[in-house]
DNA sequence: CTCTTGACTGAGG
DNA sequence: GCCTCAGCCAAGA
């Protein structure tokens, strides 16, 4: 893998595709495995595509499991609902048991 | 090159 | 614990 030949956008975008079904990161985590932790608001910016990326920027929220992005979707609950059809339970745009269905891709991965 | 914007985070009040 | 300010970094105008 390169490090330079990938653009910070399409790793963002390849870290997003492999968070496995029924778990959420956040930005920082995706940051911080690109080795960029101070980067986070990159992240969330590279999402702004995501869409037609194809890659599940649902499950990805910000440190403290609030769905701040969710605006950016459709309209409005269409990112909550699809993270509840995943087994994640929300209340008020927030992520219940967030450390349960956090998933860190610098463990997981352990790159 | 400079300025603005942003799906963020951390520190301080 | 909530609100506000500042720092960070990349892309677009």
């Amino acid at each position: 893998m390169q490090t330079k030949t990938l653009n910070f956008f399409d790793k963002v975008y390849d870290t997003a595709k492999l968070i496995p079904y029924g778990r959420v990161t956040s930005y920082w985590a995706i940051a911080t495995y690109l080795g960029a932790t101070r980067s986070a608001r990159m992240v969330g910016y590279a999402l702004n595509g995501s869409v037609a990326k194809n890659v599940p920027a649902h499950r990805v929220v910000n440190r403290k499991g609030l769905l701040t992005g969710k605006q950016h979707f459709e309209g409005t609950n269409l990112m909550q609902q699809l993270l509840e059809s995943e087994g994640v339970i929300i209340i008020d745009n927030q992520i219940q048991d967030f450390e349960t269905v956090f998933w860190n891709p610098l463990k997981e991965l352990q790159q």
